[in-house]
DNA sequence: GACCAATAGATGACACGACATACATGTCGT
DNA sequence: ACGACATGTATGTCGTGTCATCTATTGGTC
């Protein structure tokens, strides 16, 4: 079989699981009332401190080139992001969580959880280390792919609760 | 590190590649006017010939749960996809490829070709065999994923370039 | 201090993608 | 023939995701 054919099964593979990961993901996210989108900007506040939405937008994958204002509109207005305006420089935004986005986003955990054990259930048997090394050293090469080695290394341990 | 830290990764790195393909994909065919979803109809239209909108949807991964109505819909718009109605029960469409998007169906093949160009390069020296056959196993227990099973089985050669 | 480029963010436009629902057509039981 | 039901397709709605463009604020230059 050609080469050209396989990656395209690959491609093809990924996006497959991809949109199917993201329905079990939603279906699981929706009793909590926000998307997967959303519950990633939660994730990378909570993990990586307040930001400024530029910088928030370096550390997603679900949204790439822009600045993810509108993602963000949803969060403050369903009260679980404060969206604070930097005194010294007031072109940059302050995002944090709200004590009602932490608490959210201890259940977003658990849903996620949930999902995640479903997959690893799917996934048994198979040679999954060699897998996520394959998967990341294409990441690696795109941007979002960094945004995921950022989340991965330099931040270790920021703040609990 | 836990389990469940590397499922969630593996969820994380199949989103970026997914989204980072899909944009690429989408500036290669940006110059023919159309976009990976609709390429992926007009490329199933013309691997398993004609076609109610219902067996489309069945071997789309694109687009999961519905008929893909709208998305049909812009084709047709663009002359590149035929909607006739089933002359013996007035329920079905018969989808079919106009010439236009036959003609169309090969320039995709060529940007699709370039992508996945790019994907080997960065894909060299990995264990993409493994990879595939664990995406494989994960896919196949999904609705899409089986999609993607029909349409490796059935089909064995149909086109090249 | 007035202009100008650079940067942060917001917004308009378009096409998905998912869910729910509505409509059209056909089938079947009576 | 009639009416309930089933099936195929269409449509309304919402939240992305991407690109292009716009506004606001700042820093630098004269």
């Amino acid at each position: 079989m050609s080469v050209m054919k396989v990656v395209e099964e690959f491609r093809y593979l990924v996006l497959a699981i991809q949109r199917e990961g993201n329905r079990l993901l939603a279906a699981e996210l929706r009793p909590l009332g926000i998307t997967p989108s959303q519950a990633e900007v939660l994730r990378v506040l909570r993990d990586h401190g307040p930001m400024t939405l530029n910088a928030l937008g370096g550390l997603l994958v679900c949204e790439t080139g822009n600045s993810p204002s509108r993602l963000v509109d949803r969060l403050v207005a369903q009260g679980l992001v404060k969206r604070g305006v930097d005194q010294i420089d007031r072109r940059y935004l302050t995002l944090s969580l709200t004590p009602q986005g932490r608490a959210l986003h201890r259940r977003i955990v658990t849903a996620e959880n949930r999902l995640h054990r479903t997959l690893h259930d799917r996934l048994a048997g198979q040679a999954l280390d060699e897998t996520i090394t394959t998967l990341r050293s294409l990441a690696d090469a795109f941007p979002t792919g960094a945004a995921l080695a950022r989340r991965r290394g330099p931040e270790l341990a920021h703040q609990e609760n």
